[in-house]
DNA sequence: GTCTATAGTCGGATAGAC
DNA sequence: GTCTATCCGACTATAGAC
């Protein structure tokens, strides 16, 4: 990401503006607690990125680059030849997506910081949602529309197979934006591998009935 | 809306606030648009609620009020005798309450600005959390849990039951929070009649693939 | 109850030394 | 590149007139 090392008060901003940016939101997130968070000068923050807003996008570009080193290579692998899968080999790329994707949204704790920006994003979105937009979500929604397509024999830029793609994409999103009533309804405090196996196997266990079987591990 | 002109300022404010915490986030509204648009003094925010954050308590009262008033009926009519159902019985009441609930957090312009101030409070819970959840989250969690352990023939309380309340309430949730994704993904401007009915039909579709067929609508 | 005026604080950005 | 010092605007809350 950052190629020269003597500026890397510029990457320990961007950290600790990930952090404050999701917890507070852009308004609530003040310079003087990022660079306080970030061992830097508050100055440092318009010398780098210009200006708040610049460090905010900084910020955009930096999660659409760790989501697209995570699970850029599962897409990749099955959408390079989706058009010659059959239904069953689909359905497998589904499940294998599933878990990859919910192992980063919802079990990493990275994930709980990308999740706060893109959803902030999503009501209102500025110059960083086109990043996110155009680098991760655009691309993975198409890569799972063919995939879809390919197991209901319907096109892929039909709005039915659109549209399902989001409602599948819901039920797993859902344990990370929800993360407050589900540890109060579950009486859980966060995620441990344990019970992320069971928010995977719910999550697994819809897909399946949504996509038809023919898809166990 | 407005039921009175005169002396209502304090309701005039709540809505005025739903729709700016909603916009901009708890710190990034400021009291003084909330006054300009609410058509009051700023003033009027400490005398009426002795805080910026009360009034932001208020806001939540309000939503938990909203909510429980346009669907509290339909689950209360499902719940009362949750127990005595069949299956059959639990799934057409399942579909009659996602029906419901798309027309209410997804149809309803009210809708999008109480998805807002509940997501907000999923990441960053404050007192409108603890409204929230006790007013509206956890009974509703509790009735669908019931429903679904009709049809499953599984304790309400299990966690395999309550997380697939989540995952299926994510699925239709999706289609609020994702909403710029949504409209740049399918060439829309927010939701129509028509594309409100495109969603029902996939949401309901797959509601029915996970909880069995013998739910026609 | 509603207003004006203002106190007191904190925010982002800049200038300029080193 | 990093720092201190500072400007200036915006914020919430209060005091007190009417």
């Amino acid at each position: 990401m950052q190629v020269s090392d003597k500026g890397d008060a510029r990457q320990r901003l961007i950290d600790a503006a990930l952090r404050t940016f999701g917890e507070h939101g852009f308004g609530g997130a003040s310079t003087r607690a990022i660079a306080r968070q970030a061992g830097a000068n508050i100055a440092a923050i318009p010398y780098y990125f210009g200006s708040k807003e610049g460090l905010y996008r900084a910020v955009a570009t930096h999660i659409a680059d760790r989501i697209t080193g995570r699970i850029g290579p599962v897409f990749a692998a099955a959408s390079d030849r989706a058009g010659a899968l059959s239904p069953d080999e689909a359905r497998e790329a589904l499940m294998r997506i599933a878990d990859h994707f919910i192992a980063m949204m919802v079990g990493a704790d990275e994930g709980a910081l990308w999740a706060r920006i893109i959803v902030r994003e999503q009501f209102d979105p500025t110059e960083a949602f086109d990043i996110l937009y155009e680098r991760v979500m655009g691309p993975y929604y198409a890569a799972l529309g063919d995939l879809l397509a390919v197991i209901f024999r319907e096109p892929a830029e039909s709005d039915r197979v659109k549209l399902r793609v989001f409602a599948l994409i819901g039920q797993a999103l859902i344990f990370r934006i929800a993360g407050a009533a589900i540890d109060r309804r579950m009486g859980w405090d966060g995620y441990t591998p344990e019970r992320l196996d069971q928010v995977r196997a719910v999550v697994r266990e819809h897909l399946a009935a949504v996509i038809g079987e023919g898809s166990a591990p």
